[in-house]
DNA sequence: GAGCCTCGAGTTCC
DNA sequence: CTCGAGGCTC
């Protein structure tokens, strides 16, 4: 492998290779460079390998490496943790907020499985520990290294302090080659009193829960800190294995915790195997009358399809597993007074109503704002400035005005009146489509507010990426003309110091942080064609639309082409409806399963604005924008097909199928066209299997399918 | 045409 | 996390 070797002519296992060799490199250079103050190559070199890299990951984010030196750089001189990758992301889970929900669940078990649906019913129930939620990876039995959860992709390496917990096992019994395990650490209310009343004396922030406490506690970047808080684990699923998961784990989610007390993992001795909803719901109650005694906190209970081979069976939607659920208890509510009611604006324009509230705790959280979504909300609970109101924490997190209490509603109060213009110095007219909810300011482009939004959003964590660079410093940039496109973010640096005084002498700057920044916008040069398209901020197109364009045509130029096309038909056709009525390239866009006429009229709105053309031409030529990874066609023989399943399937429902089908990258559809490639005729199987016949359409058995789909 | 499901866009507090 | 809207399925 060379230097030169350009990364477009990379297959994955080439760039698989190629990460792993960089990330060996980057890491010698790192050490003697900050370890022995001794480099062996000039900056320049460096910055080569460090950027090649880079391109690679753009390219193949899939491939991204636990110990990327692209999370590392500039790391011994940043600040707090190191990132980790997660091998297999941590999920979150679904939510139940009643018997109704959770007998829905068990309803969807028995949907999704069909004939297996009975084997689904039985479920752990496990107390959910209201506490950090951590991986844990041990690679020979041996404790390598801890994580955050983070963002459920990437955490922080906690490593050090998380060995300070007595509950972490260093060293295992039955050394797995690789086992991550997952749980959650969390703090006793007993050692909780007791750390607030030692923190009070030593004259040292208190802090609101046991929650905050732990997380606190195993966020210090002193492990001698750590060690000294009394912080404890519960154990209760896994992450990476090296082998299959029934082999090293057991059949079931009950073998496999009693597995990892055997290892010995901590696991909660409440989880109970429940035979179906109503004992589950009985799990529930008896959890919830022994709350208050329990000397951790807990704020429901999780329930898990107990056979493993089910749950796998089951998959996900989107980030959630189908096979558990959260059922939670039910929120904390407090009373407190509504003082104002203030308005924002989004970057699309939207005009959010929030609520100014008298600082009250909730839920172990000191809460003052809290959003009232829209209009029709504010009339729907006659929420008025002035009023008494109960407000609570949604799944504990979001806070939210429940309900007036119009009994001790001051006499002279006045409904809220929605603001007819833009809170912005424009003072733009608020427009509200008939039947839509939001109001939004008419400003568009020139709107200050939504042009600070748009930047934001284009830094964001989906979207560019750049740290250390929040709300406060975008709007500082903004109002003094420094950065008034997203453009101008990559010509910062070169223009520092050249009509204002350079960013390291401005007030809260230094020599230090302006680096940083600096560097941490180079370091975003090269992107991902789907981070790309998201960061415009064409309104309609979020991650997963913006990862849907960028696979479908693979590159900047292949999109750019064709929504120009496509814009410039529908320029011609605004009244049209159907979009066969507006042209070629238009159709083919809204062919594009997932992207109906509402979703292309949105891009081509945006491809229609000169000003938005400009900003996109600079993006262009200031960037590397790196070709999406198209799916692995060839891997298996249904990749880009569309199948068509028909009749009642015997080995697994119509909707597992269809989840199946796609997960191979083929498409599946509701009714048999010339554009079919397979049908899948199942048993009793009525027009469709006539209409396949008639068109010369592939026709498949159920075994058949489910060979290809083996293959 | 109705009912599901997914996605986008909004937000809070640490 | 929640809501509303868009898109797909039946």
């Amino acid at each position: 492998m060379s230097e030169t070797a350009a990364v477009e002519n990379l297959d994955q296992a080439a760039a698989e290779a190629e990460l792993e060799r960089l990330a060996g490199l980057i890491r010698h250079h790192d050490q003697l460079y900050h370890q022995k103050a001794a480099p062996e190559i000039s900056d320049g070199d460096y910055d080569a390998l460090v950027r090649r890299n880079q391109a690679i990951e753009a390219r193949f984010p899939d491939l991204v490496r636990a110990d990327s030196p692209s999370t590392r750089v500039g790391g011994p001189v940043a600040p707090g943790f190191a990132k980790v990758r997660h091998a297999v992301p941590m999920l979150s889970l679904g939510n139940a907020f009643g018997a109704e929900d959770l007998r829905e669940f068990f309803a969807r078990l028995e949907r999704f499985l069909g004939k297996d649906g009975a084997a689904a019913q039985e479920v752990v129930a496990e107390p959910k520990i209201d506490g950090l939620s951590v991986s844990l990876r041990y690679e020979q039995g041996r404790f390598q290294r801890g994580a955050t959860r983070g963002d459920g992709s990437e955490g922080e390496d906690i490593t050090a302090n998380l060995l300070s917990l007595d509950q972490v096992p260093a060293q295992l019994e039955g050394a797995q080659e690789l086992l991550e395990v997952r749980g959650e650490v969390y703090m006793t209310k007993t050692a909780f009193k007791a750390l607030n009343e030692r923190q009070a004396e030593a004259g040292q922030k208190v802090f609101a829960n046991p929650r905050n406490a732990a997380a606190g506690s195993l966020r210090q970047l002193d492990p001698k800190i750590t060690a000294a808080r009394p912080l404890r684990l519960f154990v209760y699923a896994w992450g990476a294995l090296s082998g299959p998961a029934e082999e090293i784990l057991g059949a079931t989610q009950w073998d496999a915790l009693s597995r990892l007390a055997a290892w010995g993992f901590p696991t909660n001795e409440r989880s109970r195997l429940c035979g179906g909803v109503e004992e589950a719901l009985a799990a529930y109650e008896s959890l919830a009358a022994e709350r208050a005694a329990l000397d951790y906190d807990i704020d429901g209970v999780v329930y898990k399809v107990n056979r493993l081979d089910l749950q796998a069976r089951l998959g996900f939607v989107s980030r959630a597993p189908r096979w558990a659920i959260a059922h939670k208890f039910p929120a904390e509510q407090a009373e407190t007074t509504l003082e104002d009611i203030f308005i924002q604006v989004g970057r699309t324009g939207a005009l959010t109503p929030v609520a100014a509230l008298a600082p009250v705790t909730v839920g172990g959280v000191v809460v003052s704002r809290a959003t009232l979504h829209n209009e029709d909300e504010i009339i729907r609970k006659d929420i008025r400035v002035g009023d008494q109101v109960v407000v609570q924490r949604a799944g504990d997190v979001i806070p939210q005005v429940v309900r007036v209490i119009e009994a001790q509603r001051p006499a002279d109060s006045q409904p809220f009146v929605f603001p007819k213009t833009c809170p912005c110095d424009l003072e733009s007219p608020v427009l509200r489509d008939a039947g839509e909810a939001v109001a939004r300011c008419s400003g568009e482009l020139a709107c200050p507010f939504q042009q600070v939004e748009k930047l934001r959003h284009f830094v964001s964590r989906g979207a560019f990426d750049i740290e250390g660079l929040g709300e406060k410093h975008i709007k500082a940039f903004f109002d003094k003309g420094l950065l008034r496109s997203a453009d101008q973010l990559f010509t910062l640096q070169a223009r520092d110091g050249q009509d204002l005084p350079p960013l390291k002498e401005w007030e809260g700057w230094g020599e230090r942080s302006a680096q940083n920044l600096f560097a941490a916008i180079e370091a975003r040069r090269a992107i991902a064609l789907e981070r790309f398209i998201y960061a415009l901020g064409i309104r309609q197109v979020g991650e997963a639309t913006a990862k849907l364009l960028a696979r479908r045509y693979g590159s900047l130029k292949a999109w750019h082409a064709a929504i120009t096309a496509a814009t410039e038909e529908r320029t011609a056709a605004p009244e049209a409806t159907k979009p066969a009525e507006v042209g070629e390239a238009f159709a083919t866009l809204c062919d594009i399963d997932q992207i109906g006429l509402s979703v292309a009229d949105e891009l081509c709105r945006f491809f229609r604005e000169p000003h938005n053309l400009a900003v996109l031409e600079a993006l262009e030529g200031a960037l590397e924008i790196a070709d999406a990874e198209v799916p692995k066609s060839g891997s298996s023989p249904l990749a880009g097909k569309t199948l068509v399943f028909t009749g009642t399937l015997e080995q697994m429902t119509r909707s597992e199928a269809k989840a199946r089908a796609e997960s191979l990258g083929a498409k599946v559809a509701g009714s048999v066209s010339k554009r079919t490639d397979f049908v899948v005729v199942g048993a009793d199987a009525g027009s469709k299997a006539a209409k396949a016949e008639a068109l010369g359409v592939t026709v498949l058995s159920e075994a058949e399918w489910l060979d290809l789909a083996s293959s």
